[in-house]
DNA sequence: ATATTTTCGAAACAGTTGGTTCAAAAAGGT
DNA sequence: ACCTTTTTGAACCAACTGTTTCGAAAATAT
């Protein structure tokens, strides 16, 4: 799993903790807004390194939205149980979701769905990255509505992508300054609203 | 009301159109991906005009988000009526910020919740006025929530935040090319699931 | 005509952008 | 000791960034 280079210099930054600040950067100052010089000195990371590994500024974000993904958005929809009942299992998701987005106030809200869906507007790569992260996420949600035997007032496909929109607009109301605890009395309300 | 200077060499290009085409070049490319020179150009408006007239971009941008919330999100809100039982408008809201986010394939989404709310993770002007749209509309959801006679699950100003949430979400939604029949079905599901 | 007022066009500004190049450095293998 | 492999730092690149400046242009008022 561990890539151990044998031979050459050794690399004098580490790769984990290079992908967590570069994440941090773009959540932070969106991808127009973090230039790659910036990135380089947060990931301790030098230049040519950064090219040699990442390619390129949009595959190093890829990569990055990956890592967010894997860190931030898998420990979240493992919160979803199940668990217990749905509205609680609801309850402990969009608590989870507000603390993602509220926890650091350096990095407000979500990255996918601030800075990576504000660069799919004209980038058609980046575009197709967000559908695939939202309808992971939906896919998800959908199949924890199949595992309850309450009755839905809707498809699961589609309710799934309601309570996923709640979520995400929790994020963005969390990225404007909305206090946490505001937002986790929303995040209450729309898992009693939403059965 | 209407400008009308009586001197002097009479202007090129018009107040209006000059804010409309930035506000789709904004919501196309967002804040950092919209250059000036491009925005010039869409506008129809010399540098030197631009400046003289919005100061700066970051001026621009936000007499731009003021144009696109007079054109944009006050007939959203007017959609709530009262005009009819409050689900009947709670969809035609939610079917109205719909057909906002996916009328034009070129400016997918909502300029506030994808390029504002980027843009507002580092710059604290951006972050208030965020502040400020998003308790606009969240007011106007509350006040048509308590003129309703039915008995809401919750205070309104909490379930105003649901609801402004899931119309949120919608427009990420849209933004990441989710086809709007879709998005519709996904409104009306909210709509109704709200009691 | 002349003066006045406003807008325009183009040039110039210094700083930054994403990206490349390449030789030196630093390790292990032989 | 010498070769091989990988990482590194620094210089360099052309293109672009937001912004300022200023004289020419184009209209009205006198």
């Amino acid at each position: 799993m561990l890539e151990q280079p044998k031979r050459g210099r050794p690399r004098g930054y580490d790769v984990t903790d290079a992908l967590e600040a570069a994440t941090c950067v773009f959540w932070a100052n969106g991808y127009d807004g973090a230039p790659i010089d910036v990135l380089c000195r947060a990931m301790n990371m030098p230049r040519a390194s950064l090219y040699q590994r990442f390619g390129d500024k949009q595959r190093l974000f890829l990569a990055v939205v990956d890592y967010y993904a894997k860190t931030r958005l898998e420990p979240l929809a493992h919160s979803l149980g199940p668990s217990g009942p749905l509205k609680d299992d609801l309850e402990a998701f969009f608590g989870q979701v507000v603390a993602l987005a509220t926890h650091d106030p350096s990095t407000p809200g979500c990255l996918i769905s601030s800075v990576l869906c504000d660069a799919a507007g004209t980038n058609p790569l980046f575009k197709a990255e967000l559908d695939r992260r939202y309808t992971s996420l939906e896919n998800g949600l959908a199949e924890r509505l199949r595992q309850s035997d309450e009755v839905l007032g809707a498809p699961a496909e589609v309710l799934a992508v309601v309570l996923a929109s709640v979520a995400r607009g929790l994020t963005l109301r969390a990225r404007s300054g909305a206090p946490a605890d505001e937002l986790r009395a929303v995040g209450r309300a729309a898992a009693r609203a939403f059965h």
